[in-house]
DNA sequence: CCACATTCTAGTACCTAGTCCTAAATTAGT
DNA sequence: ACTAATTTAGGACTAGGTACTAGAATGTGG
């Protein structure tokens, strides 16, 4: 006896998650059924093809690339006066965090932070210098993350950039960014 | 008239890049030329047809998730002594990178060494508190970073952990990290 | 042991997004 | 006007499927 049905397709879903460029064929061998029955299989169980499933996972891929490089800022801007202020927002999505705790890494609100204050100074080439942080609180799955960033002081190349980030109205991050223009 | 070739095939290299999930139709479609004209152009430029470029996607995007993912570190740990020491290394790949000047974004050395001060530090729940962090010179493509380090004050469930990255032996990025074992 | 249900297998027609190939038609350059 | 480059058309074939029908094998209850 091969396996009963259930345990097969149990099987069939871990397959799948660990490797999901099988081909429904290549399954069907390791198995030892019929091509058929692994179709129906999938059919009950709700999982798509293979080029569906690597559809799925490019356009996943594809979404992070496109909301990070554009603008090469992590999190969405909603406003930004150059020289002067802005305000983007995180989601933190599964993406974000440990997956023991739901507790977001800690880089991902440093790096919302960072390149608020990186985005906000109108020049071709900025980098920061310098940066003193603080995680007032640990943020959590799905959690809306506003960064706050206001230019504090300006020199001709040099700016100090405060980010202040908060869920509703409770702070999770603080940071000061020393920040500066390079010459290209 | 339509376009040259060489204009229809420099706009194709785009259209491919800023939507890898066109077909060939409808490329066709945009460029007003037959659908036969679009295959022979992808195969003059050495571009795949679109479920292999959602392949290769897929696949990118698998590999990190599962290089990221089991130790949920940035960069590559090569040794670690567990409350005391730990060493890693990452080498700055294209996703790293500012598209016009190939410099490294900050928060990925941030990333690799606030990972690593987390990393280091033996509890189940490890969160950093704050940080002071200095990136002492631009790093670009390519460059392979290592992130030396170390824990400088040890309290009941309170570490400061120094981190210094080098490149050969040039300083890059230097931190010092405050980080603290939670309770679950 | 028979009957009926569940489960599996086989096979056909069809689909998409292609490849590979041949051949004809069109357009451009000189 | 002639040749060469470019474009288009079409046919045969492919992988990895969907959707559907029908039959075979294997249970399981009575």
């Amino acid at each position: 006896m091969r396996l009963s049905k259930k345990k097969r397709q149990s099987q069939l879903i871990e397959s799948f998650q660990k490797n999901p460029f099988l081909t429904d064929e290549e399954v069907a061998r390791q198995c030892d059924v019929s091509i058929q029955t692994i179709r129906l299989d999938r059919m009950e169980l709700g999982i798509p093809e293979m080029r569906e499933r690597l559809k799925h996972m490019a356009e996943r891929s594809f979404d992070e690339v496109r909301s990070l490089s554009p603008e090469e800022v992590i999190g969405e801007v909603v406003s930004l006066e150059l020289d002067h202020s802005g305000v983007s927002v995180l989601e933190i999505s599964a993406d974000h965090v440990f997956e023991r705790n739901q507790i977001a890494r800690g880089h991902y609100l440093f790096a919302q932070a960072n390149s608020l204050a990186v985005a906000i100074v109108n020049a071709d080439l900025v980098l920061t210098r310098s940066a003193a942080i603080r995680f007032v609180r640990p943020v959590t799955l799905g959690e809306k993350c506003v960064a706050h960033a206001k230019v504090v002081q300006k020199q001709p190349s040099r700016f100090q950039v405060d980010v202040e980030t908060k869920v509703l109205d409770d702070m999770v991050f603080q940071g000061v960014f020393d920040v500066y223009r390079a010459t290209n």
